[in-house]
DNA sequence: TGAAACAATGGTCACGTGTCCATTTTTCAA
DNA sequence: TTGAAAAATGGACACGTGACCATTGTTTCA
């Protein structure tokens, strides 16, 4: 890798310095207690003062330190947000979206990925609470979790709530897809188009990756009586790689499954590799459906047909669920413990045929 | 949007609790000045008091106020990463790759972005500053931008660096991919491979969105002597409903292009949509070219040839930078400003023909 | 004209930490 | 045993703010 750097002289550099709200009083030739009327409660205020200290605010371009009121206060205005990857495409729709709704409230937002590993999650966790973020906005990772953790900062007045999944036996907020619902979706729509042997993408193992989804699909194929073959139900981890692999094992069994469904569109995309290699035609050789309605699953040929989630909404229900919740904790309440849903979308494209 | 929501009474709430050192102190049997040495200098401390200390803060769940220490010692442990957008690719990619390496070095990560919106920006980096945070690394929007107000936070003792883009005048450092080597080289391929009428969808407007690519392509089809008909250069936003448009105007032209160049890979899904609508066959009726390595890439059939930038390094690069400012700032020093060019990787796939 | 009522402004302290300096305890050689 | 040096520990204060109470200036109405 070629690399090429020239380092130029910089201009002066003045120190550390940092206008605090007593240079702005000084300046005005106020108190300190009034210049801070004039952000906090400018109504308070004499019209001619509070020109004087905006005035003067302006000039000295002060801006309060948030560190500070936070500490003073014992509020902040950060919120942390733990998600799977940030490269997949709904962990980035979904940390846009947060982002969002959580400046429009002022707030600032800090961010981590876990990889699904509760160990990588537990330092996160640390690290916000290390910075007294108001509250936490969690997709925790699969395994016994950093459930014991999460209760005491709760107690200790920081709003946690978990959303796209939840601990096993979690007592905090969610905001979840139906699963069940968008899997039995799925399956009905595979077997309307006259499938039989459905073969599931995603992970089996309930006890390392205890996923809604995969313990919907056996539920599902029952409840339209259809047969689940005991090799199509092999475990992966839902990396793009276990699902390519999947798929390449799946495909050359004797009797391979007519339909894929892919429980994520990341490892959908693993399998689309698989299939392409193979040179395994979709729709005529095998269909394949996914999960999430990601930018490329419309762009590929044929274009795949796709469960979508409402990223934004369930963006947005977190937000108010979390900012309700500090609310709450403000006025030294309780907050409620609010369990929402929302629905998939099934969008019929063109990777489905009989 | 049906939505089902409930209720649940939660368990006891005792109200903002937070263990400081003191109490650790009190707990242990000793000052609060020896506490804190039990974790910031520990090496000083008596091995027996060491352990005793180490027992009260793990018994009491002791964690340090980053607030408090920050505001006392007027160094903060966080990074504010302003970028285009999360949603594509090449920011998720270099979000994901920052943070790793900011939180390897026991710093948070502070997102937003702009939308290549100076307004926004600007809302953010204010956000940031107000909390005190001890750099920035900045994918500028266009536009007049924040230059004066960037300049006013690197006075006051803020590291400030660009990424991906830099503003013009701008007296940061920078981490930047060779736009114009990159430019050259693809231009270089497609006309290597035959083609003389090519087009870039990317932004003609160097007053709205100066573009370092844009600039660099008629130069680069000077250089190898290919004529730039006027009517090719239309300026579009980087937006992929733009390239849609651009590209459909492009091809019902009376003297379409063989080649499309697309400056980024945003832009390329919005020209795919075009092309498939169009029923224009890739690559025997046209070439595509695209800038960033997105997964989809391999995926669409024809795979897209592509220019990959090696995120991982500039975002490496730019963590390493910001920190080495941040240490200069710490020592009273002049962080020298260092600019750095990175080469991008041609990937010949399938979406190129003579 | 006076006093009450209200508007406007000011003063003090604490949030939890890091830094500096002061004090106590231990060590070790003569 | 003694003294000085070194090791270990403790105390006081300030970072910039928000909360609360105290004070001063102004209006109102009989």
């Amino acid at each position: 890798m070629h690399k090429t750097c020239l380092v130029k002289a910089c201009y002066a550099y003045n120190g550390l310095v940092s206008t605090t709200i007593l240079d702005v009083a000084k300046h005005a030739g106020v108190s300190p207690t009034t210049a801070k009327r004039a952000i906090r409660h400018p109504e308070k205020l004499k019209a001619e003062t509070l020109v004087k200290v905006q005035q003067s605010i302006d000039e000295l371009g002060y801006e309060p330190d948030q560190l500070a009121s936070a500490l003073r206060s014992g509020r902040n205005t950060t919120i942390g947000l733990v998600i799977g990857n940030i490269v997949e495409p709904f962990f980035a729709e979904l940390t846009r979206e947060i982002g969002v709704e959580v400046r429009k409230r002022g707030y600032t937002l800090l961010i981590a990925d876990n990889e699904y590993d509760t160990t990588l999650e537990s330092n996160h966790l640390k690290q916000f609470h290390g910075n007294r973020v108001a509250g936490i906005i969690l997709r925790a990772g699969y395994g016994t979790g950093n459930l014991e953790y999460l209760k005491t900062l709760k107690d200790r007045g920081t709003a946690v709530m978990e959303i796209d999944y939840f601990s096993p036996d979690s007592p905090f907020s969610h905001v979840m897809l139906d699963n069940t619902g968008a899997v039995k979706r799925g399956v009905e729509y595979l077997n309307s188009l006259g499938h039989t042997k459905i073969a599931s993408l995603g992970t089996y193992d309930e006890a390392l990756w205890p996923d809604e989804r995969c313990a919907a699909f056996p539920e599902a194929m029952a409840e339209v009586g259809l047969e689940l073959p005991f090799e199509y139900q092999r475990s992966i981890s839902p990396k793009a790689e276990d699902a390519y692999d999947l798929t390449k094992y799946l495909m050359t069994l004797d009797n391979p499954p007519t339909a894929l469904f892919a429980q994520t569109g990341h490892v959908a995309t693993g399998a689309l590799r698989a299939l392409h290699e193979m040179k395994i035609n979709i729709p005529e050789d095998v269909s394949l459906l996914s999960f999430d309605n990601y930018p490329w699953t419309e762009l590929v040929t044929p274009a795949i047909s796709v469960i979508g989630q409402p990223v934004k909404d369930m963006a947005m229900a977190a937000v108010e669920t979390i900012m309700g919740d500090i609310e709450q904790i403000k006025a030294k309440k309780h907050p409620p413990v609010v369990r929402q849903r929302f629905d998939a979308e099934l969008i019929e494209r063109d990777s489905c045929a009989a």
